[in-house]
DNA sequence: CTTCAATGTTAACAAATTGTTAAGTGTTTT
DNA sequence: AAAACACTTAACAATTTGTTAACATTGAAG
């Protein structure tokens, strides 16, 4: 698994590199989006860890330029962001963003958060039974656990959910969602809402989130 | 075990039926394919001989009737054909041959893949028991046991059931239901709810669960 | 703080899926 | 040969699920 780290201070590209290389992740190093860039088109990484604020060619420019670049279209991005700063999280997102954390950093934070995110693609690939703290979905069984206690889903509810649930954090645009959950009809947008609303009802409010303008992600 | 021995020579069914009968086996006779068919029928074998060049009703024809008795869908047949005939290896498989042997018979030979083919089937005796809190169910036996009683279930019923009890609390759809089941005659979807129903019927509701849009699971 | 597009909500309706019964056919047992 | 049993299907009932329309609410941008 390559991650691609892109940060003009070099503390926290050196931080960051240790943290994820204990994890057993291959890392490389950026220090402004046009570098960035260049790498990203030659090792195609699994993940590019993005911070916001850097000179020149800032973390949303760089994003939206990298979701330009066709062999980069399954690389997930998570954006570093300064809680102050005035970059909203809705910017980021709608720049193609697929997580966020904030500063400062808590490595075991992060560390969890990016294991989530590349959670589909090592050995878990095909993975059918995903567990993400009190919740466990469990495909084969069509079985939904939330603390314990079984949750009855409908089939749309439940392959939705699980969908979802494949990318934990990562926020799926309605596009994704009809495409992969509706295959091939065609439903109007409300539908999705509906069942989101379903699901909310079952499970509680807390773990589907809304990025208006861009779509919806699970998360904890 | 019973063999059931068929051949139109006498010389030869005396011949096999003293060697096998050594081994220990408890054998029965025909000397024609509607006579194997009666005695197969009332006995249910676990083993057919069956000479491949037969007057009137051959070894293949005989073997295509035979499967398709239901009762005799675990019984497994041997051929016996002189090398020079001209019925092809191929046609004996076709029709359901489980093995082949040429003549003229060398006892030993004989001998070595008769208990080759029943040890095979008595090793997947005890790979077929399984046992899930109070409900037991054992597939060479045909034996059913839910808190201790006897619970008498049709073949077809008894099949589904097993089936579903390979992976407790797995999601079976239709389609996989029918081809594992049913394998390659085509049973309309109703079907499966009509077993469902009087398996139901006979142990109770709560062990064969419905996921509508889904398929049927086995949980207790 | 107003505006407006995006999303949330509800209830009604449509569609899909499964359950049930009974009847027909074939098989096994008596 | 009759009776009992097993299997499948058709027809219809019951239930669940999916979708939409209509309207309410939200929240980001100006």
């Amino acid at each position: 698994m390559k991650i691609l780290i892109v940060d003009d201070e070099k503390d926290i590209l050196e931080f960051l590199s240790y943290n994820l290389q204990k994890e057993g992740y291959e890392i490389f190093r950026a220090n402004n989006g046009n570098s960035a860039l260049k790498v990203a088109k030659k090792e195609i990484p699994d993940l590019i860890i993005l911070d916001v604020m850097m000179p020149e060619m800032d973390g949303i420019e760089t994003c939206e330029k990298v979701r330009e670049i066709e062999s980069l279209d399954s690389t997930l991005i998570l954006f570093l962001t300064a809680r102050s700063e005035e970059y909203s999280e809705l910017a980021g997102f709608s720049a193609g963003a697929d997580d966020y954390v904030t500063k400062p950093i808590k490595p075991k934070l992060l560390i969890s958060r990016v294991n989530a995110l590349l959670r589909r693609k090592g050995k878990n690939k095909d993975q059918k039974l995903i567990k993400i703290e009190h919740i466990e979905i469990d495909k084969d069984k069509h079985l939904l656990l939330h603390k314990g206690d079984s949750v009855e889903l409908a089939r749309k509810e439940f392959n939705l959910l699980y969908y979802l649930m494949t990318v934990p954090g990562k926020v799926f645009t309605r596009e994704e969602i009809i495409s992969n959950v509706w295959k091939d009809t065609f439903v109007g947008d409300r539908t999705i809402d509906v069942h989101v609303r379903k699901i909310r009802e079952k499970l509680g409010d807390q773990y589907i989130k809304t990025i208006k303008g861009v779509g919806y992600k699970f998360d904890v």
